[in-house]
DNA sequence: TATGAATGAGACTTCATTCAT
DNA sequence: AATGAATGAAGTCTCATTCAT
């Protein structure tokens, strides 16, 4: 029987992970030790094994909370009526977002989750599982889009999903190394690239 | 003098590297240990302090040596006369090494680097500095095309540099995953993507 | 609250110490190794870790508590009301110490703690600390002797302690080594040198 | 049959004599390494094990060249035909090579050998003959004195050699420590002491 | 439930010594 | 004789996890 609540329980789990978090962003997932996460979350070394069985699972409950973060994202992008609208929204939020620094942290800990997906099983799961939600979201607005007429045909909504990712994660990279980009630069040009693909019928050439 | 030859010594100081990049490739840099590596190379516990003062020491070689790799593919596409040609060239061999199978561990432990970039200056300094070179030759490209008419001198040489990057970043991410991914397809996204960026020109809308 | 009380900390503590001083008697500092002290004591590497933070640490501790054992001889010697009667007991004790069998170890380690006080300054201070304090010790009750009349003032009280102090720091050497030593015929020797040196006025010679 | 003569073989080994000295007086026996050595001395790795078989054969090597220094004031003071005289030249002759600034690195790596003394057989070995030789030294110039009538009988030669050396080894502890020593001062002290102790005849008073 | 002291495997690195050249 | 690269045992310290209280 439990002898705290478990709106207790999952507020100090909250409590443990935000910590686990800045330590993750600071000093990656291999150079935090546990007792970092102890000291910065101000449990004690024991407790921190009754909410967590391990330390990787940490970082599998890092990298789940983050899918539910973008979902919301997603779920946004859905509910607008219009394709294009939706894509333009979408290309909104992540660029906002990109540029948001209450999302620092994130940010570096999203590019560790990377590195750390090559190596775990699970970690991978959790990280490919949140990118493939949003690509099938992409790739739906644009159908939806190309159903309506309003997006040429031509279009392959998975590769130009996987690549409207690319960008984004690659965006993210040099965002959480600090380079100095200017973003609003970049959206320009994205936009462009993107209306462009999407809209411009033209011949293909054929490409190697 | 029983010295070892300078070209001896290299050699087996690549031997070492090559053995660490299967090492981290397949484990991580710091799942991987030095008694990973000695065991992969074949030398010594001893030895391996004779080629590299540290275990990180490694990690920044194969950085550097993955600079010297690609400054080779940047030095091919400079040496085209015609940008536009130049960028096209570039693209493909970019495209072609995302596939390539002979790669996977270069990928794999590009990745890692990212991560480690985050905590380390020096590892920093040796990727951002690979980057920042590309970096420099696209933007290099889109001017002289500029100059010469050829691409609209609307778009901003950096900031195409840095979403170009980018997409290749994210990729990378991608196919070291071992996400399926069409690589043609993409390619095909990109190529439109690019070409219209270079040379449609149109009103541009205001975005956000 | 399972957190161990103060007083088993620093009995546990006191342990340890306890056994790397039987480490360092044996085999020295250097050539002891923390898996001898660990053998020794009973306790787990990693307790090792947390009771000093490092082997060094354990050699200062070690020094320290040598200070506070001899403080108390000190104390004892100012207690005494007539200052000859306080450097009388001084010399005793110091004495009977010598002969201690039960400080065999404390004067082998006292001698490495010498050498170890060459290199490190963190010991030198603890090492030399203490040897100050006994020196202060001595100048005080040859001072009071002189301003009683008791001393012949020509005698210069800080060059006395120092050679005081040297002749005692040779023969805890010389026990430490085992050397056959006739301690009661040296502290006659001792006894007759201080107490002429103290009240025989006499015409000094000039001396190179 | 030897490729070098026997005089070069002899340079090379003092050379590298010379050099381990430099190193252990700066950093003790064992926090020097060969190949500090190697570096201070400019032979090879290898070369190093043509002339002494071990590490600590540089050490008891140091140690015996430190007895035949020694020995050199001894038979100065031997040579004298006066036995007070040739205690006093031998006083003056140690009291000068305590300041003696050349001798500083003799002094440290002395009292290096004294804790080393304590856990090689060889070393102690050594390093006690070389004392022995000097404690012969002063009790057969003193028991020559008590013959000649000059040195009161009382006194008991063994247990003087031993407190005259105990005090010489104290003042090279404290002056190897770079501790502000007066040693004018404590010459003038132990002048007296000894000329009081030789001399004077007084009832003995028991001491404990 | 909660604590935090304890554990011990294992990581990185050093270094005296050897040996092919 | 001489070189210096190579060896590998061993050292110090860390840290994820457990467990008595």
């Amino acid at each position: 029987m439990p002898k705290i609540s478990e709106a207790q329980r999952e507020t100090r789990r909250q409590h443990i992970l935000a910590a686990a978090m800045r330590c993750f962003s600071r000093d990656g997932f291999h150079a935090t030790t546990t007792a970092d996460i102890v000291r910065e979350s101000g449990v004690s070394q024991g407790a921190l094994y009754l909410y967590f069985a391990t330390k990787d699972d940490i970082i599998v409950a890092l990298a789940d909370d983050r899918r539910q973060g973008e979902a919301l994202i997603n779920a946004l992008a859905e509910s607008e009526q219009d394709p294009v609208e939706g894509l333009k929204l979408l290309l909104e939020l992540y660029g906002r977002s990109l540029s948001d620094p209450a999302r620092i942290e994130q940010r570096r800990v999203g590019v560790q989750g990377w590195a750390e997906a090559l190596r775990s099983p699970t970690v991978r799961e959790s990280v490919t599982a949140n990118i493939a939600a949003v690509g099938r979201e992409i790739e739906s607005l644009v159908r939806r889009g190309q159903a309506a007429g309003q997006i040429r045909s031509e279009l392959n909504p998975e590769a130009f999903a996987r690549t409207l990712i690319a960008v984004f994660q690659g965006l993210i990279l040099q965002v959480a190394w600090g380079e100095p980009i200017d973003l609003e630069a970049v959206g320009g040009v994205i936009h462009d690239m993107i209306r462009d693909s999407l809209f411009t019928a033209h011949a293909r050439e054929s490409h190697p």
